[in-house]
DNA sequence: TCGTGTCAAGATCTT
DNA sequence: AAGATCTTGACACGA
């Protein structure tokens, strides 16, 4: 069984590289005329897409494959009041180099948009809101030439509203009304609150989607404290994807902060999780949730390359 | 240059 | 009905 690792958004060991740099509305707001706005709004993208292609030349140099795109490249992307502008054909040439270093090096590239996109929410205005970020997310993966079976989108259920049951089915009601190509990206993710994996198992396959579990949000949040059962289910639901099953990991911060992410991940945290994916024995890819990003994953190597269970293959990979 | 309050966005709990 | 809290990295601003 073949296990990859990646992280998320930024190199913390890259000096001033973040692939998130923006402008708050409020400034944005004071500057002089559109030009000047305009002129902002391009540099900041400029800057996040050359930060964001230097960290895909660090993962490739680092031999990381995957990896998850921050939701901040564009600043200011879906606000109401700010110029429509062409992030897209304005940086032609560094979409396309991007594109080659993720086609080269064969790597697998996701996003997340943040816990403001839900389409369940009982509110038109919510759902039109994310619709709007689903399509500036599909735009950018668009633009760095990744299909809808490459690139995908995680996205959560949403809020409990009136009731469970009843958010469920609006998820699947406003999920069929979106475009084809943004229904193609989407996979979902179990929550450390509301909708657990049996919930979230519920939706994916009405909807023929797949699942990604992510492993401390489970431990927040579930009926049946055993995956054994689950996890083949969760698996499963990739089987006619071209990528491979998905998980997310992370551990609990203290006893205190159940729910925060720990700065790095557990080794025996993610061991137990380990023994059951054994039992399922399906190559997969775990992204890495923890404060300390790219280095997260390289402790978490450490730890793996000290247990005789595994097998290192090179900086981010490992078989069981 | 350093530290700290604030920030586009939602939802929920408290008051 | 209004305010605090969750969570997060980075801005904004003052010392």
């Amino acid at each position: 069984m073949k296990v990859r690792l990646g992280y998320v958004a930024m190199a913390i060991d890259l000096k001033d590289c973040s692939p998130s740099k923006t402008i708050t509305y409020t400034r944005y707001e004071k500057l002089k005329d559109d030009e000047l706005k305009l002129y902002k709004l391009n540099k900041l993208t400029e800057k996040n897409l050359e930060n964001t292609r230097r960290i895909l030349l660090y993962n490739k140099s680092h031999n990381i494959k995957v990896y998850r795109l921050t939701s901040k490249i564009v600043p200011l992307a879906t606000h109401n009041n700010v110029i429509e502008w062409d992030y897209v054909s304005e940086y032609t040439k560094i979409y396309n180099s991007i594109s080659n270093i993720i086609k080269e090096n064969n790597m697998r590239i996701s996003a997340h948009p943040d816990h403001f996109t839900i389409i369940s929410s009982p509110r038109e205005d919510v759902v039109e809101a994310s619709i709007k970020d689903l399509i500036y997310h599909n735009n950018i993966m668009n633009a760095m030439g990744l299909s809808s079976s490459e690139g995908k989108l995680v996205l959560h259920i949403g809020g409990k509203y009136d009731s469970k049951e009843k958010t469920k089915l609006r998820f699947i009601d406003n999920f069929r009304k979106l475009p084809e190509e943004i229904r193609n990206r989407i996979i979902l993710e179990n929550d450390d609150k509301i909708y657990n994996i049996e919930d979230v198992l519920e939706i994916t396959k009405e909807l023929n989607i797949p699942m990604v579990v992510d492993i401390h949000h489970h431990w927040c949040n579930h009926k049946e404290d055993n995956l054994d059962n689950l996890l083949e289910q969760i698996f499963d639901t990739w089987n006619n994807q071209k990528l491979s099953p998905k998980i997310h990991i992370s551990s609990p911060k203290s006893d205190k902060k159940k729910r925060a992410h720990a700065d790095n991940v557990d080794f025996n945290f993610f061991y137990d999780f380990m023994k059951n994916a054994k039992k399922v024995n399906r190559d997969f890819d775990i992204m890495i949730e923890a404060k300390n990003k790219n280095v997260a994953l390289f402790n978490l190597m450490e730890n793996i390359k000290e247990n005789e269970n595994f097998k290192i293959i090179n900086n981010s990979t490992f078989e069981m």
